[in-house]
DNA sequence: TTGCGTGCAAAGGTTTTGCATGGCA
DNA sequence: TGCCATGCAAAACCTTTGCACGCAA
C-alpha cells in the first residue's frame, strides 16, 4: 500500500521545500542541498517521494526546456493551486511567478467556453519581461 | 554563419513535417521514418535541424512529459500562429487552435499590468480536451 | 514481524558534443 | 576552394528500476 510509512527522508523534503514557497527546486539541487547536511538522502527516494508529492498535489512539478531537469515546487494552499503562473523569458532566461486574478478566471472561461480543462501548473508561458523589454 | 548552406536533409526533413500539418513526431520517430527510405538521416543532424527549425518559428516544439522525448510539428502558417492560441491534450497528444477574445484581453493585460510580452506563437496551453474528457 | 521505504548501482532513454569527412556555394 | 553541415560514436544527462537492507508500525 502507498504511504503507509511515514519517514525522515520524506519529512526532511517536504521540510524543506515549504521553507521556500513559490521556489523551484530540480531534483538534482534538492540532492546537492541535503548532501550538505548530516544526512543525505539518495537520489532515487528524492525522486520516489517527489513523484508522491505530485500525485498528492503537495508539489507541482513542471518542464521548462529538454535537457533540462524538471523543476518542482511546494503548493502552499493546494485548493489556491492556480493561484499564480508561470513566465519565462526568452530573452533572459528568467522565471517568474505571477499572481493575477484575470488569469485565473481564463481557467474557467476555457473549460466552460471550450472545453478544455486547462493544467496551469504544468503551464509556461513564453514571451519577454519587464526588464528585457525596456533594454531593446 | 548559420543556416549558410542549403541541404538535402534539411529539404527532406521539412518536407516530412510538412506533409501533415498538425501531426507531431519525436526525432526518434523521425528518424525511423528516414532509416527506411533510400537515404537515412543521422540522429544529430535530425537534432540540429529542429533545433533551426523551432528558433526559426517553422516547427514548433512540445514538452509532454519527463523521460518522454520532445514532439515536434510543422506550423502551417507563421503569421497566423501569432494571432491565436495553442491548447495540447495530455492524453491524446491533439493539438487545439483557438480563437479567444477573452484570451487577447488577457494578453494586453500582462503587457499593461504585468510588463510582460506574451508569445501566444510559442506558448501551449497543457490539459485535457473535451473529447477526452467525456472519455474518463 | 511484516512489508514499505531507502540507497546503491546499473540500466534505459533522450539529447548533445567532438571530430573527421562530405558537400554546398 | 572555403566553410558549413553531416554522421558516427562517445559522452553527458536525467530519470527509472532491481534488489538487498533498514526501519516504521
Amino acid at each position: 500500500m502507498k504511504g503507509a510509512y511515514r519517514t525522515r527522508q520524506q519529512d526532511e523534503l517536504l521540510d524543506y521545500l515549504k521553507q521556500t514557497p513559490g521556489a523551484h527546486y530540480t531534483a538534482a539541487q534538492i540532492r546537492e542541498h541535503f548532501a550538505h547536511q548530516e544526512k543525505s538522502i539518495g537520489t532515487a527516494t528524492i525522486y520516489r517521494q517527489l513523484e508522491r508529492f505530485v500525485e498528492d498535489g503537495t508539489v507541482r512539478k513542471y518542464l521548462l526546456d529538454t535537457g533540462d531537469s524538471a523543476c518542482y515546487e511546494y503548493v502552499a494552499q493546494k485548493e489556491l493551486c492556480a493561484s499564480h503562473f508561470h513566465c519565462k523569458c526568452e530573452k533572459c532566461g528568467r522565471l517568474i511567478h505571477l499572481e493575477c486574478d484575470e488569469l485565473k478566471q481564463i481557467q474557467s472561461h476555457l473549460l466552460t467556453a471550450h472545453g478544455f480543462a486547462w493544467n496551469s501548473g504544468k503551464t509556461v508561458f513564453y514571451g519577454v519581461c519587464d526588464q528585457c523589454r525596456k533594454q531593446i
